[in-house]
DNA sequence: ACCTGAACACCGTTCAAGT
DNA sequence: ACCTGAACACCGTTCAAGT
């Protein structure tokens, strides 16, 4: 039984009626019409407050990202780039269907690259240059949102194994090869 | 001007139209009436053939994998990995939206697993053990196909570099940054 | 076995009209 | 400025009918 009260609509409003459609259905579910019916308004009210379908999913994805902290403030990189996926990874999981606004409806733009500027601020303090470090928030980026995804819709291996796919463990080996590799690539470079 | 010649139709005939209409268009295009209508068919008429949407898509990206080979039999472990993940990042590039098909839409299944078993067989060589293969395998593979996915879509990052973003070479950095990665992984499991 | 035609229950969005 | 109602051009899919 959503809200019905005729309350004024505002972006704030419809953007948190459409995460509470993501939380419970899926990204899916977000429709003009299905989140019109439940703020109790005729789908072409939202027109007023959004300019169309890709502009209010962009607004969600920005509401999500905004609210989090992705600089923790540890002393050494590596800790500052654990905390910053973990926390990507984790608000992706409670929100199926995130990753896919985040990758691909062009409804990223600019929310996604607030953990770019702390990340690629801790590897710059791992040895990296500018460009490197980059490249490699995407290589995290492409990682965390991939793995999400994988465990979203449960995408597990084909093959049969001992024990059932632990997808936690699995982030975490993934997140510590990369570190693994930026220690290597730095020391290297140092050199 | 698609060839309307009202010859039978087989899943074949089908899954080539569809790849034609990805190619040409984006993965968006291919709708059961699109589709049809590019064949001279009715939209039922697929029905005949696949059982829906869905199908149809995953016989789409199983064509296109199925084609390639994984394998160039190369003598180290890195020339086998760094292969196998060209040739998927290239075919991705050639099929704008093959990515989504892999990743999200469901159409993955078998297929996408063809290159796990060379990937995971090149890692174990390398020193990893099965279950470690296998999670290497899913950081590689989300890697590429995110990286794909931003390069069709031409998100780069928001800030002011001196030169444009070279996606070709973001995507070498991130192979070896990986690769070197599980080398020293191995090297510090090994002792 | 294979294909058609009409219909159903959906989409996002435009446009003219109300207040 | 904000909202409604009707309409347009789409979807995937079901169902009964043809051959």
């Amino acid at each position: 039984m959503p809200d019905r009260k005729a309350r004024r609509l505002s972006r704030e409003r419809v953007v948190e009626a459409g995460l509470d459609l993501i939380n419970q259905k899926s990204v899916d579910a977000v429709t003009m019409r299905s989140l019109a019916q439940a703020l109790g308004v005729t789908p072409m009210a939202l027109y007023n407050h959004f300019g169309g379908k890709r502009d209010l999913l962009r607004a969600i994805a920005e509401h999500v990202i905004g609210r989090v902290e992705f600089d923790a403030g540890h002393p050494d990189w590596q800790g500052q780039i654990r905390h910053c996926f973990r926390t990507l990874r984790t608000i992706c999981l409670e929100h199926p269907g995130l990753p896919r606004l985040l990758e691909i409806e062009g409804a990223a733009p600019p929310s996604v690259f607030t953990p770019m500027e702390v990340a690629a601020a801790a590897l710059e303090r791992a040895g990296l240059n500018e460009l490197d470090s980059l490249r490699t928030f995407y290589v995290l980026v492409g990682f965390t949102l991939s793995q999400a995804s994988y465990q979203t819709f449960r995408v597990g291996p084909r093959v049969e194994l001992a024990a059932p796919w632990d997808f936690d463990a699995s982030f975490e080996y993934g997140l510590e090869l990369i570190i693994t590799g930026v220690e290597a690539t730095a020391a290297r470079k140092g050199r």
